[in-house]
DNA sequence: GATGAATGAGACTTCATTCAT
DNA sequence: AATGAATGAAGTCTCATTCAT
């Protein structure tokens, strides 16, 4: 390994050393409070330093968003389809989906609370057409279209299908998420009755 | 009239002018350059006369929140039932609910992208036996089991249904505010397909 | 006098100290080490309240340029005219001007080495018709006029030439702050030979 | 050669290197823009290095200032005397002086508007016995002298003089730069008089 | 000879809030 | 009741310079 590439490796440690620190204070304290003194002052750095790395804080919340999203939504890309019953995969991701942004509150917020346009650019989803730039509506509408094969849905169109289920599913993460106090057996129901009501929705 | 009626009124009136003013900014500028200085400026007091009226910022922004909602409701409380198909309503009302927030994307951020606590108390729906306290939902509530009752609805837990209906609304709303470059042809499609689905998933 | 009186005097009191602290350091300092900061600092007070007096930066500067410029141009209007030699008066006057931008480098500079729009926009003289805005070379063409009028200067344009006189002595004032280093005498040898040309290039 | 000799030049190159991207961010973006990673980033060095070359900031600007007024000055230099009529040569030299200045306001002001005593001390002018030093006032020196001795300007001091018309000259650039929004006509008027009042003032 | 990461200081500005008057 | 001056903390960002490698 060259000076380069060891140089290269060096930064990127160092790069994913502020994103986490960034990543921890969004998650913890929330959109509002991140700051770069704060990043700075986790990794224990000088403030000036982080723009050695990132040209300025919308780089950094746009990567901290990225990176957190993508990470997220790999879980659900993992789950297998079951060939006869495709419809029973897609509910058991989407409610992997909901699970895991229950758990990372900090990270949907930054995705779905945010107004920042550097973080809006990558993960907007409602464009027509938009399954060519986004893995988890194009893999969305795949497993639609498999399902409406097998026969288990109505023809729809998947794409608008594959939108409306990632905005329905993402306004009910985004309440539970924001009100406190709801039941753990509240927000079952409330999650089976989701996915009772798209299901219902969707078949023949 | 005494004279502790007349001061009451009177500070009624002035925390009436904070709130509108608040409401102003929070619409034209956005959340995040309301301060207290520009409340203040606009109303042409100063600043300091605000903490009399106001424990703090955030009990202004609370009150901001819940008074412009109210308003927003109002509007789709007064869409008149059709009697024999009353699931038209349904749908003519939360269009128009959509269509307001789509216009006053400053409301709509200010309830739904906000993480302060004395906001989401105001505005919290998902709680079990909610009806009795958010007259939206319990509108909804009631006209959903209108048509259950009309047997246009499958049997379905009406409370239930009417907070899926409301977050999956929201998740709609939500995207279709922070995604710009959406065609208003899209937009149309979408809401449609949203429409579509949940009429689908609740009709027999 | 009314409290609004009162007030109003107050805050013209700490106007002026801020414009004075703010002239001191650009005269000890020099333009490029003036900061809000430092202004504070010598006022003893915190930097943000500065902005309760000035809009920013900018605004405090040109205050400051304009205020010691009009001092010092009230200098020079004092100059009593000869009435039977006119060109002698103009010399004199001039001849104080310098002496005073040589005493008040800090101004001086302010004026002449600064960029900054608002500044220029309080000192330009260059314009056709600037007579009507600036005082100072209303008076100098005026005065011109007068020595045409009693034959002892030939028929020059009166603004045009009041505005060279006021160039070249500016340039012969830069360069003598610049230059450290400059006997007493020689700066003398240069300031009457600088008048010498000017006077026998308007003399018949 | 050595490998003395060769370093050397290598050093030297590396330095015109340097002091060429400085010059052109001076030009292009002014003196305040100019900083040393800037300079780092134009030859794609690291910053560290300029320091090997160069004490400090300071020293570049000086070279930088001193090579660009070199340049300019060459300009002038090649202007040829008319034998009969100097004085229209030196007019010419000094018109063409004028217009280079103004097409490179970013070197004037690196010159004029600058307190750096480093800078300042290679461009000084006013000192007695200023033309064995400076090349540019020698050549105007002899220009006068020779004009003088064609029987066309009075009996002077030809380096006092050459150094008014140096300074009132530079005063009148300054003045043409710093002021926006003079039209070109009034540019040349002011340009013509500045000179038909020296013209008148030298002569006869 | 050269790198470039890192610092530390400093720049302007905005803000919620307090408190003497 | 009302003022508005004042604070102190925090915000982002840029810079000249140093120094271990």
């Amino acid at each position: 390994m060259g000076i380069a590439e060891r140089r290269q490796e060096e930064i990127e440690k160092i790069k994913k050393k502020i994103i986490e620190a960034a990543s921890y204070i969004l998650m913890k304290e929330g959109y509002e409070k991140l700051s770069i003194r704060k990043i700075a002052d986790k990794i224990e750095y000088s403030p000036g330093i982080i723009y050695h790395y990132f040209k300025d804080k919308g780089e950094i919340i746009a990567t901290v968003v990225e990176n957190g999203y993508q990470k997220i939504l790999k879980n659900i890309i993992d789950v297998p389809v079951d060939q006869e019953n495709p419809e029973k995969s897609l509910i058991q991701g989407l409610k992997k989906y909901i699970q895991i942004m229950l758990e990372n509150p900090g990270q949907f917020k930054a995705v779905l609370m945010n107004d920042i346009q550097e973080v809006q650019d990558k993960v907007n989803i409602l464009e027509k057409g938009i399954s060519k730039k986004r893995k988890s509506i194009e893999m969305l509408s795949q497993l639609i279209a498999f399902t409406i094969e097998k026969g288990k849905f109505r023809a729809v169109d998947e794409e608008l299908t594959a939108q409306i289920i990632w905005t329905s599913t993402h306004g009910l993460i985004a309440r539970l998420l924001l009100e406190k106090n709801i039941s753990e057996e509240q927000k079952n129901r409330l999650i089976e009755h989701h996915f009772d009501i798209l299901l219902h929705g969707l078949t023949k």
